[in-house]
DNA sequence: ACGAACGGTAAGCTACAACTTACGGATGGA
DNA sequence: TCCATCCGTAAGTTGTAGCTTACCGTTCGT
């Protein structure tokens, strides 16, 4: 059982590539053509990259014509921030004297 | 060239096992025993994902006797947060009008 | 000082996932 | 209506990353 929780947008942002994909999306909506032309990789590859980060959340899709605009989605960047949030305040909350203080640790 | 940006912290929460080590320790500081106690994986896999994460800014070891304590890194998990606000914030600055506004993206 | 335990590293195997080429469906333009 | 373009999917290959077992160094207890 090794899967203990897909937390969907960290699986997705976990690969370089799809956080390129992410960083151009976040200059400017785009199509998976220019994406494509930006990034070294095939035009499939970005597809199924985008079919990755849609279904994780992080972006959506719009149909323009022939083209297929993709954009990132605010509320799946948040969401993540927010769990990111929660690991550092629980952090934080059972940790602000031990990391301080190596209270001299001998045994 | 497939190396865009390793922005460290992504690619160690990237994985599952990996995440499952974060949240144990965002509990509390922890021996790798410990973890590997917790978690259906051996104690050196623990090790190396520790590894990881400690390269990665996310973890810090103290030693303490024979055993190392890990905890968690308030200010590698704030990079992160902070990077996503980054995104979160960039995409909002150009979207909201282009998701409504297809500017008519003809060839 | 000896024994025991804990943790890190090395080497190897397996599984997954990222990328490619090829194909098909859909939409726009002439 | 026919053609061209764009996108998504299918099938296959390859690289890599995660896991395991085995070994070694270090540190504590007796």
């Amino acid at each position: 059982m090794p899967t203990y929780r897909t937390d969907d947008g960290w699986d997705a942002l976990g690969d370089p590539t799809r956080r390129a994909i992410v960083a151009c999306l976040a200059e400017r909506p785009q199509a998976v053509g220019e994406l494509a032309d930006a990034l070294p990789i095939s035009r499939p590859a970005v597809s199924q990259h985008l079919k990755v980060l849609k279904d994780a959340g992080l972006v959506t899709d719009r149909a323009a014509g022939t083209r297929r605009v993709y954009r990132l989605n605010p509320a799946g960047v948040a969401a993540l921030r927010d769990q990111l949030d929660t690991f550092w305040n629980r952090a934080l909350d059972g940790y602000q004297d031990v990391a301080e203080q190596p209270t001299g640790e001998k045994s």
